[in-house]
DNA sequence: GGAAACCCTGTAGCAGGTGTAGAGTCAAGC
DNA sequence: GCTTGACTCTACACCTGCTACAGGGTTTCC
């Protein structure tokens, strides 16, 4: 199949298909005499392994270790399941931010009952407030933001 | 001040602060004759207000929004309330996300109970069997991942 | 007056893609 | 045989929010 095939079948954008072959977690196929890609269907199954990968939130270096697994079968998994539990850990760890983080912001919020002008918003008083302590340093995150 | 000064003094990186400027979100300081930035405290205030907002997991532009409505107080605050009501959203969203997702994934690792050969892991079968089935496009984020 | 500490501009890089330009290829219809 | 349109190719710029240089200039201290 071609690769607009591939990507319709997999549901994952073709520059994204191109992507994934530049950085070597698919490998390169076989070409036209006009010189498109050619995919077979273990290209297609390897795609949807690491699509659930990324559906799982991994990202493409601890997608390429467990391809690596995959690819050479005689390792024993105890490794796999390493990288699980420390993905499992970030998951978790993000989840503890986020939850802090919410329930700041609620509090900040609850500050703004009634619309006044923006020079007497609670909202923004709050935020100034909180920006004159001192212990409002960013995190080194492991993990990305919110957004 | 100049730039190390006011770096030290809010706990920013000084490419951070000269960032921000590039970015319109501090304006453009005064030089001495030499051509190095001098800030005042109304500088070093306003760099607080946007470090707290990113201490807040806020983008860029939703700060830019933030300090939109500081710098024309005329305006009620309804639409600060808004942002922060949309931010709330998008966070309470991504840990939602984040917990169906470590559920998951300590499914899949409950999979990988005794140390296997590769190629009847757990683990990696689990993954494949996921990616056979149909509903697991990635899901268009507002928020980023989990590292 | 010389060394160290500071500052300047400009540019490239990170992740994980997305989106473009400008060209080539292929199948169908007239 | 020729045109049209859908598809594909490579190569590159762009996104966020910084961070990290290189290669210079400035200031300060001894």
């Amino acid at each position: 199949m071609k690769i607009g095939e591939l990507a319709s079948a997999t549901g994952t954008a073709i520059e994204t298909i191109r992507f994934y072959e530049r950085e070597g977690l698919l490998p390169t196929p076989a070409r036209t005499a006009g010189n498109f890609r050619v995919y077979q269907q273990a290209h297609s199954d390897r795609l949807g392994f690491i699509r659930q990968c990324r559906s799982l939130d991994m990202t493409l270096d601890e997608v390429r270790a467990l391809l690596h697994f995959k690819d050479e079968p005689q390792e024993d998994c105890h490794e796999v399941d390493a990288l699980l539990e420390a993905h499992i850990g970030h998951v978790a760890q993000r989840i503890r931010e986020l939850r802090a983080l919410e329930k700041q912001l609620r509090g900040l919020r609850a500050q703004c009952s009634t619309p006044r002008a923006g020079t007497d918003c609670g909202i923004l008083q709050g935020i100034d407030q909180a920006a004159g302590k001192p212990s409002n340093a960013l995190p080194k995150r492991h993990m990305h933001g919110a957004h």
